[in-house]
DNA sequence: CGGTTAATTAACTCCTAGGTTGAATATGCG
DNA sequence: CGCATATTCAACCTAGGAGTTAATTAACCG
């Protein structure tokens, strides 16, 4: 799969996107990030799978503890991507727009 | 679903990211969108269905033709969610990340 | 070593996503 | 009306996503 589609991918799950979220604040142990969410451990461990493979975060070994660090390299494309399209929802458009339909109602 | 994964589940797949640089350039209808695809026509439709659903796209009736738009309202509720990460991949955040560690390393 | 804690792997369920083909539903046109 | 065009709907297939429980691996600790 292209590196984009497995990012949108990662981002369109509420849990990861919190787990992103939780890590933005610092890293985690799996534990420690599994803790508020009402699903299982192993659920927690495969969206960091998910996450890892998408390159939004990044894990360390310390003893038995697997503690995951944010990496946001990935939302810049998200970003970059994204902006190409800036000019559709700006209000400088809208207006534009707005301006090319009278222009056209009045033909 | 939330609004947000099911814009992103959206953009998750080439295909509909491809249909979304087409309509930047204008509307067009289900056959001109699909014509460049390696893939049904019926298949397109259901992509259509997707965008449709996440507001990504409008869709018009005209005859036997319904010209779909592009509606880049959720792309800018993407862009803000993004940026809230900003600060992860901007160049001043590694600085001061590495500047952390250098400390760090020096107590 | 033996037990505890941290995390992953495995095997399974259920459901949805993306694709197919074939039939159905408009709408325009001769 | 009857046919061609545009699009959707329906039924089906296969693969993968998200969750579960149970078993396994790895590391520390008394």
């Amino acid at each position: 799969m292209d590196r984009l589609s497995e990012v949108f991918g990662a981002l369109a799950d509420p849990t990861r996107r919190a787990i992103l979220a939780r890590l933005a604040e610092g890293e985690a142990t799996v534990n420690q990030i599994a803790e508020p969410f009402p699903i299982s451990l192993q659920a927690v461990s495969k969206h960091l799978k998910v996450l890892e493979k998408a390159g939004l975060i990044t894990r360390g070994k310390e003893a038995q503890w697997r503690p995951c660090r944010l990496d946001a390299a990935p939302l810049r494309e998200v970003a970059n991507w994204v902006t190409t399209y800036q000019r559709f929802w700006e209000e400088r458009y809208d207006e534009l727009g707005a301006y090319l339909k009278q222009i056209q109602k009045e033909n």
